[in-house]
RNA sequence: GCGUGGGUAGCCAAGCCCGGUCAAAGGCGAGGGACUCAAGAUCCCUUCCCGAAGGGGUUCCCAGGUUCGAAUCCUGGCCCACGCACCA
């Protein structure tokens, strides 16, 4: 058995070293230098409730990957990492490790928090004090390329941070960026308060759904309200449905007396009206009255209903049972049923006469999907539930976007379903015939099982993201971008046009208390959207810790970021103020202006619709247009050996676990070769196994002493033209942020040419060329690998690291086509010996290869020539050849020649044509007749085609042509 | 339903924008071989089907179309993943 920790053993050391060192020399802490080009990369900051796990990880060595990569280019580089605490998750969190919930327990345990340290996470101030300093160090495990002087944590835990955000509520403020309004939640009656995802013990995802109240009068004035998500069906009514058995309450609602039940009368009460209650009633006595139905003006009937859930809308149904399965359902048990129909007194004739009235037309239904249902899903009766669930899914759906009102719903026929269920909305409300009410979309349970209802906050603060000018300006940011991949671009602009007004604080959870209201704290997507700012000033106002302390940092206030961000105000006067000096204040402005804007922020794809286009939107509305961010990235979700990485699933792999098992380097490789683009990338760990041993055999290969000639050889040519290849297509890849492309290029492809080149050299690279192949291709893989390129590096006795050394360049001399289409050949050749081998079968004493003879290589020529110029002319193309001495004789041969190249050669492109001809076949086998002779174990020859004194057995000769000798087989 | 990205050999995946050099890169897996006392590592060969001469056949989700020529362009369809919000 192999022990993984003996060699990568090796590999841990090497890493350890190199990070400390690293960090002894300052390597990655970035400052200003104005002589310098700048290279500014992001990465959101995570959120700390954990340990980070490889999707972070991912996101971050993306990113990281470039820094590196900018670096090696030259330019000055900052790449800094925060991270996140504001919010509610840490808070509920830890009020579950406080309540000993067995989930959240063994979420901690499951990261390898040891069971006696669980408790203190009842603490949210113990998740912020762990879980930083932990990703910080899982970070720097992994080889991260950070100016760890730049970090800081969120919320006002860390005072200059607060006074920033701060501050940048002030400016959008100011700008007319945030507005107040009503607004409607998702709410607990016990807690009193909103329940965010994080908090529900069902309902995650579930949100307000607007349901319309339709108002029916009864002859003494007061409404029956029914509620229902389908007001476009009121042309359908039939009847109105009571549960006889329910209690319902008379309210007071504004100047009008409402019949509903108690729970509906509450739940408006929580949503902007007025309620009081007057008196009860029982559904039964309500039974058999007349209503008039809203949108028809007709009188309807009331009717006993038992299908009807009390927990949602009113407790009371409009009846359309043309499309409402449980409405035809309920009827049809109804006019089944003489001993209900007498036990409430209802007019049985009148009953039994009522049919669904066709109003909607949807593809694939006929004119009554809801009766359609009901009979094709077999459903008995009303207390089906479960199929009239399905029933119900189904025909809404299709309905919904398919559906056209028909020719009986009066100013509405032939329009879709989808446009006029808000217009017949908006016309019943309007005539007082309809109002609104909300309703979870689907059931919602908070953690102290109470069930939620909707309640409408009316002073809520919102980001007016909605705004049309400023959704404008954010398409112009977007346009002017470098996204990677380009199909982010339209993503980013739906989103923007997607956007509503965002509800930018709330009343619980970690983050800045609103500055205008201090009721109110800032929501965390709102609060961390431009502070890439803050970091290009970090380091001064942290002073090295992520909790400041710096006593000026403490007292920051408008004033300083206005002249830090934007220059205005006087540097005397914040120093002052301050009591600093002028020159530290405009040390700071300058390193904001020098860093700023951020050149690349790369993410998972789950913030594009959220944190990144609001960064665009924040950036739009505070900052000028030069310093809005240059260059967005995304990537997919991780996968584990093709799987989905999720909790629950318990697949999950935190940064911690991946390094100690691998090693940093194994890890940094594997992610690299993940996959790019906004295909979830695929952790391999096959693929990290053996990325594992080809670095330790890098290693080895690399540092180990190698037996070489100081002669050169043709084949030397080849392999630099192949070098410089490398390193322009791993450089577009690098640029491109294609990694896994880079790798290939870069270092899969390199290393097959290298053993290909060695092949070649009977196992004796030339000295020189084996020197640069190392140190181009230490380099090469350096940002993915830097702790065994710096190892290497040393090693061979490079200056200084070899993270900052020049990223190769290619050299265009060394490009060689000719070379090239040689080695081309003799592999080719090589393979179609190996095909006859194999197909034949035979064991061959002697190979004989036959080199094009002149007359054709002269006819090709000609063919080439005339390609060039355009479609190539049969009597043209003869003429020219025959103009050739020799040529008549053998005319036959040459006219089939020539219509086989006017064929071949007519849709070759320019440069194909050139590289024919440039190489002389029959030297370029005589010179490697050695090589092909190992190579075949056999005996080779090489004849030219026309030389009479040939051995040719079997007539080979004749089949040859350029790029393709002929072969004969003993 | 809408939006976005996809569907390529045993698996992962490149190619598609810009049609021909595509039976289609690369990686993994599998089989064979070299090396070795052996294991590992490394290197070489093979890996859609047929073939005793470098060839032929059938392929790139399906069905049509454009074209001398389609994995690539167009039309229609099927399928998959993610998102559809107040929150990380």
């Amino acid at each position: 058995m192999a022990k993984p920790g003996a060699r990568t053993g090796d590999l841990r050391q090497i890493e350890a070293k190199w990070q400390s060192a690293w960090e002894r020399d300052h390597v990655y802490v970035a400052r200003a230098d104005a002589g310098r080009p700048k290279w500014y990369s992001t990465v959101p900051y995570p959120y700390m409730n954990g340990y980070q796990h490889l999707g972070f990880g991912t996101s971050f060595l993306r990113a990281e990957f470039q820094s590196r990569f900018r670096r090696m280019l030259g330019y000055n580089v900052l790449h800094p990492q925060a991270f996140h605490c504001t919010g509610l998750p840490i808070l509920g969190a830890a009020k579950r490790i406080a309540e000993k919930e067995p989930k959240q327990w063994e979420i901690l345990r499951a990261m390898g928090i040891p069971d006696r340290e669980v408790p203190k996470f009842a603490d949210p101030m113990h998740w912020i004090e762990v879980f930083p300093a932990a990703t910080m160090e899982d970070l720097k495990a992994l080889g991260a390329a950070v100016d760890w002087t730049r970090s800081f944590i969120t919320t006002p835990l860390n005072p200059p941070y607060d006074a920033f955000v701060r501050w940048q509520f002030h400016r959008l403020k100011d700008g007319g960026y945030v507005r107040i309004d009503k607004h409607p939640v998702i709410w607990c009656p016990k807690d009193q308060a909103p329940i965010g995802d994080h908090d529900r013990l069902e309902g995650e995802g579930e949100t307000p759904m607007e349901y319309t109240l339709l108002k029916f009068p009864l002859a003494d004035g007061r409404f029956l309200v029914a509620a229902t998500i389908r007001p476009e069906t009121v042309f359908g009514q039939t009847n109105l449905w009571v549960d006889p058995d329910a209690e319902y309450v008379v309210a007071r609602v504004g100047d009008e007396r409402w019949i509903l039940n108690d729970l509906a009368s509450k739940k408006l009460s929580e949503q902007g009206k007025s309620v009081a209650i007057e008196s009860r009633i029982h559904g039964a006595d309500l039974l058999g009255k007349d209503v008039v139905a809203p949108a028809i003006n007709r009188a309807i009937p009331i009717l006993p209903g038992s299908f009807i859930d009390q927990g949602r809308g009113t407790g009371i149904v409009t009846s359309v049972p043309s499309d409402a399965p449980d409405d035809y359902a309920a009827l049809r048990d109804l006019q089944q049923d003489d001993r209900l129909l007498t036990k409430y007194d209802l007019d049985a004739e009148r009953i039994r006469a009522i049919r669904p009235i066709p109003i909607i037309r949807t593809p694939g239904w006929g004119p009554l999907p809801g009766v359609e249902i009901v009979d094709r899903l077999g459903i008995r009766n009303q207390g089906d539930r479960e199929k009239l669930e399905q029933a119900k899914a189904e025909v809404y759906k299709t309905g919904f976007y398919r559906g056209v009102l028909n020719e009986n719903c009066g100013p509405y026929a032939g329009v879709r379903v989808e446009v006029a269920k808000d217009e017949i909305r908006k016309e019943l409300t309007s005539k007082g015939q309809a109002d609104l009410m909300y309703e979870p979309s689907g059931v919602v349970i908070c953690r102290c099982m109470t069930t939620a209802i909707v309640k409408v906050v009316d002073n809520q603060w919102f980001l007016s993201y909605a705004d049309p000018a400023w959704k404008a300006r954010v398409h112009e940011a977007i346009a002017s971008m470098d996204l990677y991949p380009e199909a982010l671009r339209k993503w980013f602009d739906y989103v923007t046009d997607w956007l509503r007004d965002w509800p930018c604080a709330h009343h619980r959870g970690l983050g800045t208390i609103l500055p205008w209201d201090a009721n109110w704290v800032i929501e965390s997507l709102s609060d961390s959207t431009i502070y890439m700012a803050y970091y290009t000033i970090a380091h001064a106002l942290q002073g090295g810790a992520l909790r400041s302390s710096v006593p000026w940092a403490q007292r920051l206030d408008d004033g300083f970021f206005d002249f830090v961000f934007f220059g205005s105000g006087s540097a005397k006067g914040v120093a002052s103020h301050l009591g600093l000096e002028v020159e530290l204040i405009e040390g700071l402005r300058q390193e904001f202006v020098y860093w700023y804007p951020v050149d690349l922020r790369n993410t998972g794809k789950d913030l594009v619709q959220n944190h990144m286009t609001f960064c665009l939107f924040a950036h739009t509305a505070i900052f000028p247009r030069e310093q809005w961010p240059r260059g967005f990235a995304v990537n997919g979700w991780v996968r584990m050996a093709g799987r989905k990485m999720s909790k629950s699933r318990g697949n999950v792999w935190y940064i911690r676990e991946a390094v100690r098992e691998w090693g940093a380097d194994v890890i940094r490789l594997t992610v690299a070769n993940a996959g790019d683009g906004l295909d979830d990338p695929n952790v391999d760990m096959d693929f990290a196994e053996s990325a594992k041993a080809r670095i330790e055999e890098w290693l080895r290969f690399a540092t180990s002493k190698h037996a070489t000639r100081k002669d050169h050889h043709g084949i030397d040519a080849w392999f630099l033209s192949i070098l410089s290849r490398s390193i322009q297509a791993s450089r577009t890849a690098m640029e491109g942020m294609n990694y896994k492309a880079a790798l290939r290029h870069g270092y899969f492809d390199l290393q097959a040419s290298w053993s290909w080149y060695v092949r070649r050299s009977e196992g004796r690279p030339q000295v020189d060329v084996l020197r640069r192949f190392i140190d181009v291709q230490t380099k090469l893989l350096a940002p993915f690998v830097p702790h065994l390129g710096e190892e290497i590096w040393h090693r061979l006795g490079g200056d200084g690291f070899v993270v900052n050394a020049q990223y190769p360049e290619s050299i265009a001399g060394e490009i060689d086509p000719r070379a090239e289409t040689a080695e081309v050949l003799l592999q080719s050749t090589l393979a179609d010996v190996r095909e006859i081998l194999k197909v034949t079968g035979i064991a061959p004493k002697r190979l004989a290869l036959y080199t094009v003879p002149a007359w054709k290589v002269h006819v090709h020529r000609i063919a080439r020539e005339l390609a060039k110029q355009g479609p190539i002319l049969m009597n043209v193309l003869m003429e020219r050849a025959l103009a050739e001495p020799g040529m008549r004789e053998r005319a036959k041969e040459v006219a089939a020649f020539a219509k086989k190249l006017a064929e071949d050669l007519q849709h070759a492109k320019l440069d194909e044509l050139d590289r024919f001809g440039s190489v002389d076949e029959f030297a370029m086998f005589r010179e490697n007749l050695g090589f092909l002779e190992k190579e075949l174990r056999v005996k080779v020859d090489v004849f030219r085609a026309d030389d009479p004194k040939r051995w040719d057995p079997s007539k080979k000769a004749d089949h040859a042509v350029p790029g393709r000798p002929a072969i004969y087989l003993e």
